[in-house]
DNA sequence: TGTGGGTGTGTAAGCGCTTACATTTACTGG
DNA sequence: CCAGTAAATGTAAGCGCTTACACACCCACA
């Protein structure tokens, strides 16, 4: 015992009268150890309350069955749901899930990639494409297999569990259109360092072109995440431009918060304005009105983030990118366009 | 360089011509070396794309500046708020956080703490007190400094950052009386291993009996958590007990499941029946209408929870728990019983 | 009885770091 | 010019585990 009081594999070995490498097999494969060291190793165990020193095993071992994430934020739901069914399927291959949060600062990301790694993650989980090369060259030196998620990028040098969030947010905005909206505001999230806020404006921007409705009738806040925010920027959007028929957001809780705003100004959704969000949260279903969106499958996504990632790391096979697709989901937040330019 | 074409220090020390504790020094005191020499070193890390291997680390320096949490689920807002607050008052204190989940099961809540400690976390956050004794001795043998948080218990070994959940509860069921409301529903989450559930059902329970209301004016169903879960319960509830008319909800999210369940009843809340919540998350406040509920200060717990750890695992000092407030939101959901039984 | 092949165990060499202690170097004042 | 001291660096002993290899046994078979 050392100065801790903490039993080690020695304190064990020596209570069971056995080397330490039978209690090491008995950890670590038991079926090679006969039965009745095995009984006595593990009464040794359960009396001296023995726990394996996790660092000193994966530095003998070189193997974690840990794998990371590092994900945007944890205080929103939008990663919550495909990060518990990732971590559900990564259970069912015998890894463990350890989960850091960057708050949107690439900074902070890279930081906590290196963190995971030194921590010895044998594989990683990312969300979307954008980081700078020097991370990425940094986890191809330490050959960590990794998969980026929410997001689809073929030339990516990692592969993609997700969906492409420009067409996922033209199947929105092409049903704004077809409602008649042709005076548009769109609540985006930052899109610096953030593809898929980036794919999602750029979607509505090039359907804008496609169906031939001019720049000038489309109008643009990029605003921090949060319910707050979004009503924040809705009501910005709609005083400077009240000729607005609809405000597409780039996430449901941005939606939501619009709706909030709408509401407390007494503006009636979808009668006076369409509101879009893109994710399908929860939140948007208890809203009021319920809102439009996209619906991307969370858990879908996770589960094969999972299968994905659990195939590189024990096969170090070829990988592929898996696709996802979404779907709209019309509720009450999205109707036709009001005529009239005043309401 | 290992099979894995990994750098290591003694890589970084042949190539920067030092020893490898100058290197290790470089690392953690880098004031104790010369610049000339802090140079080279640093050269020669940026060359090779060192990254301290953290079991290592930890093997030989005893101390990993990592504290763990351990939390029911990850699906839901109630815990991420707190979390996030908890995340960066640690990281003032040069603390890194790993999250861990155990779907509201004590056997995985117990396998993740010890995962945890065999990572060597310096700390732990844990929810609530509701754990057997084995645990609890496991941590205090290897002498982990543990807090539990979103509860209050003076006679538990490990010390609270918290409210008290009864306290609270009584609130707002105190308010909902003073509503004349004799009918009353809870929707619950389970209290098995649950204190916060069970105190808040507690509160419900004592309420009345102070207030001289019949325990058959009371009907409980406990649930899973979740919004679909609080509509399913609400319309059991109502079907089976057509005189209520108040839902006292144990969490936001199961009254936004009711709140929801009752708009698509046609019932109008509050006029027909009242329905609260419990938490203030955001989802209560966009909801319609919006939810009258219980304030918990989820930022300051996290924060003072981030405090308290540090100061224990740093000074090792005496602790106290600490006691938060809550508050009642009254906004729309809660409102004066009907006066008669049919709507 | 001798040989071959399991099975079960033990011995000991690391894994990549930190750090106590020893040593060297660079100044200082007498 | 040298003892004395402080600053910078090096040496090497672990930290708690895994695992290659060696060894001891036991049984079956010839």
């Amino acid at each position: 015992m050392n100065q801790k009081n903490i039993a080690t594999l020695v304190d064990v070995a020596r209570r069971s009268g056995v080397s330490t490498a039978t209690v090491s097999r008995f950890i670590n494969t038991p079926e090679k150890v006969n039965k009745k060291t095995r009984d006595k190793v593990e009464r040794a165990i359960s009396e001296l309350g023995y726990v394996p020193n996790f660092g000193a095993r994966v530095m003998a071992a070189k193997r974690t069955n840990t794998i990371g994430a590092v994900i945007p934020t944890m205080e929103n739901a939008i990663f919550a749901r495909g990060l518990q069914a990732f971590q559900e399927g990564l259970h069912d291959h015998g890894f463990t899930l350890l989960v850091a949060s960057s708050s949107y600062n690439p900074d902070i990301e890279e930081e906590q990639i290196r963190s995971l790694v030194a921590r010895g993650a044998d594989g990683l989980l990312l969300i979307g494409h954008d980081r700078n090369l020097k991370i990425l060259e940094f986890l191809e030196r330490h050959q960590i297999p990794t998969v980026a998620a929410w997001s689809l990028n073929p030339h990516s040098r990692i592969p993609s569990v997700g969906f492409d969030n420009l067409t996922a947010m033209r199947q929105i905005v092409d049903a704004a259109l077809d409602y008649g909206h042709r005076h548009i505001g769109v609540i985006s999230a930052h899109t610096k360092n953030n593809d898929r806020a980036r794919e999602r404006l750029n979607a509505v921007r090039l359907t804008l072109h496609e169906r031939s409705v001019s720049p000038e009738n489309l109008s643009i806040i990029e605003t921090d995440y949060g319910v707050d925010e979004g009503s924040a920027a809705f009501e910005e959007l709609i005083a400077q431009h009240p000729s607005l028929t609809a405000v597409i957001c780039g996430n449901d809780v941005l939606a939501v918060g619009a709706l909030k705003r709408a509401r407390e100004l007494d503006i009636r959704v979808p009668d006076q304005i369409s509101i879009t969000g893109f994710d399908d949260i929860e939140i948007g279903q208890v809203a009021f009105p319920s809102l439009s969106t996209v619906h991307v499958p969370h858990r879908a996504m996770g589960s094969a983030a999972a299968e994905l990632l659990a195939k590189m790391i024990t096969n170090s096979a070829p990988y592929r990118s898996v696709e996802l697709h979404t779907s709209l989901v019309l509720r009450e937040s999205l109707g036709p366009a009001r005529t009239s330019v005043k309401s």
